[in-house]
DNA sequence: ACCACAATTTATCATTTGATTAACTATGCG
DNA sequence: CGCATAGTTAATCAAATGATAAATTGTGGT
């Protein structure tokens, strides 16, 4: 419990390197991976070699920091609230959004994830999957439910459909984009927000899912079988 | 017209400029403004002090980079598309995306934007108030004549309502972030998608505006003037 | 043809940057 | 107290990087 004691501190291992990488993921969002290891020692106030004695390299810590923001956070009982058809498919929409935006809505996250795209990292296109497979797949099945379709097991899903999942998605992330990359003002009142948004896609979605089916048969019937 | 002949060729200064700003702007796309300027001169097949005989220094060169990229391509009859009340919202809606998709889904342009976002250029912060004002504040007050409310000149825009633009708008540029910086596949039928996802936003849209004005009346009413 | 000027390159500098080595120092154990 | 162990730093290397100066080479005008 000894503080602000003199100069540096003699911390175990464990908690340097927990200190070392909390402040990485700090430092590589905010700069990105071409950030210095001179510049991230300063501000843990060690010296750049004491980061090698941790960390093999720099491609090690960063590597390290990834898996800390992404792979530690997924929650799975995501899955279930989504196909809980005790509740209308509305509210469980409501209830999804309000809580992945509380985990994935903070600086660290975004920026990480937008560095990592661009730098071609494939750990986005893993995460994504996984996001397409637990939440938007499950989306879908609960739509046709909704729209009066026949269910995926009959018909199987169309990427078409997929793409309206990726585009409720895809309008609440950009929330996250303007605030955290382009740095502009987003509501304050983010619950609210989500409400609306999956209000209007829960009143217009299963209208354009039949709309497309009836346009898609009738151009092009269903293969038989 | 003299192609490969030989090793190097000795260009006019236009020419030469802009086969430098060209490239610059796909090398700096790919790789982000920290790209090394010998690299740079490499891919151009010229030795790297060339580069600072046409600009004083990187800084310089990127700076001419975004100006290439953005200030140059704006579409002002845009504005005049939204407001065309001969055709339908919905019809507007889909001609402007479908435009401006065809404009900006490009490897340079979402590329270089998220880059200079990250990075804190204000560039972005501009552009995106130009989309705000231009586009965004007349889809909503196109909305409001759709669903059947008041005109913005009697009850002004409130910022939900502005929020409903910018779903739309990052749901679609959301596909480009994929392509582009995810590097995830996308729906080929992209001319398509926008007419779905456009039909989803006049489906559900209005609607959901009566009702949020219709809520927000009831718990706050107007203020009476 | 020749010459002046401009386009381009070669050589080089000063910093920066990831990484290594050796020295130093705090803490725990007997 | 003293010594070993491990946490930490000072000093330094080699490669890379933005930038500059001087030398070279191509081209157009007279």
């Amino acid at each position: 419990m000894e503080a602000e004691k003199g100069k540096r501190q003699r911390l175990t291992p464990e908690q340097r390197e927990r200190q070392i990488v909390d402040e990485a993921i700090r430092f590589f969002a905010e700069v990105g991976f071409e950030g210095q290891t001179r510049e991230l020692a300063k501000r843990l106030g060690i010296t750049q070699p004491l980061l090698y004695r941790y960390f093999p390299s720099k491609e090690s810590l960063v590597e390290r920091v990834y898996h800390e923001v992404y792979l530690k956070r997924w929650q799975p009982h995501w899955e279930a609230l989504i196909i809980d058809r005790s509740r209308p498919l509305e509210e469980r929409l409501i209830a999804l959004y309000q809580e992945y935006t509380r985990l994935i809505f903070n600086y660290e996250w975004v920026r990480i994830f937008m560095f990592a795209g661009l730098k071609g990292v494939n750990i986005t296109k893993r995460y994504l999957s996984i996001v397409e497979d637990k939440l938007f797949v499950p989306v879908c099945t609960e739509l046709r439910e909704v729209a009066g379709l026949p269910s995926t097991d009959k018909v199987p899903l169309q990427p078409e459909e997929l793409e309206l999942a990726w585009d409720l998605h895809g309008g609440i992330y950009y929330l996250a984009i303007r605030k955290w990359v382009y740095n502009l003002p987003i509501p304050e009142d983010l619950d609210g927000h989500i409400e609306r948004v999956v209000h209007s896609f829960i009143e217009g979605t299963p209208e354009t899912l039949r709309w497309h089916f009836a346009r898609r048969d009738t151009q092009r019937p269903l293969p038989h079988q």
